[in-house]
DNA sequence: CTGCATCCAATGAGATACTG
DNA sequence: CAGTATCTCATTGGATGCAG
């Protein structure tokens, strides 16, 4: 058969900002809307919202809404969430050996975007 | 620190027929390019061609060219590219049980909502 | 404060035809 | 056989403004 499922836990993470979002809930634990907007700066309210939707759909994180004025929403990572963190983790040790091991590979060549960028995040 | 060296790996996998090919290259070891095309028949061959090249840019597959008429080339997974390996079968897994989750999670909601319906006389 | 609607730009992906 | 070139369409991401 083909390994299209690998492809389920992909669709999850897939998206420019869940892994940070991840990352700050996972983190911070329960956070607000606007939290999370502070927390990640360069986020707009729209992508903030729509990645938070296909997370919470996912069942990775939770949505509290409290009915006030102003109103209150906070988000946090559902028991069945934890369970995608080792994934993640594997991934981000992975990746930062992955960027040593290209630069040697092509210590004189400017690289890519994607190379670039995870160098100027840290 | 922020968690964005994930990227790093998702980056990788990141594309709508990657996991399929190294699946693909995991099992059959090595294979040509009319052989993967085989494999995967909905893929293109500007897609199978653009994917290998990232895939290659990466390090992740190797690229052996055998100067004949007609051409020949094959692709097979580098040995670094293995350590990529229990990162996709984690994913696997995962994955595989998350359908299950999501679809029992649903199901669920859609069963209490029924029962709701019912109880209000609707 | 939280979030939706709209409009727009950038990227990803597919179809088709051509080449050494 | 193993690609490249080009064109088109779909999806994603981003900016801004409005609303409860």
């Amino acid at each position: 058969m083909d390994d299209c499922k690998a492809n389920a836990a992909l669709d999850i993470l897939i998206g420019k900002w869940k892994p940070v979002i991840l990352y700050q809930l996972g983190n911070g634990g329960t956070l607000r809307f606007s939290e999370l907007q502070r927390a990640i700066p360069d986020i707009t309210k729209k992508m903030l919202t729509s990645q938070l939707r296909e997370l919470e759909y996912h069942d990775i994180v939770h949505r509290e809404i409290y009915m006030q004025i102003p109103p209150k929403v906070e988000y946090s990572i559902t028991e069945y969430g934890e369970t995608l963190f080792p994934i993640i983790e594997l991934m981000h040790n992975w990746g930062q050996k992955h960027v040593h091991h290209l630069e040697q590979k092509y210590r004189d060549e400017a690289d890519q975007a994607a190379a670039a960028n995870s160098r100027n995040g840290a």
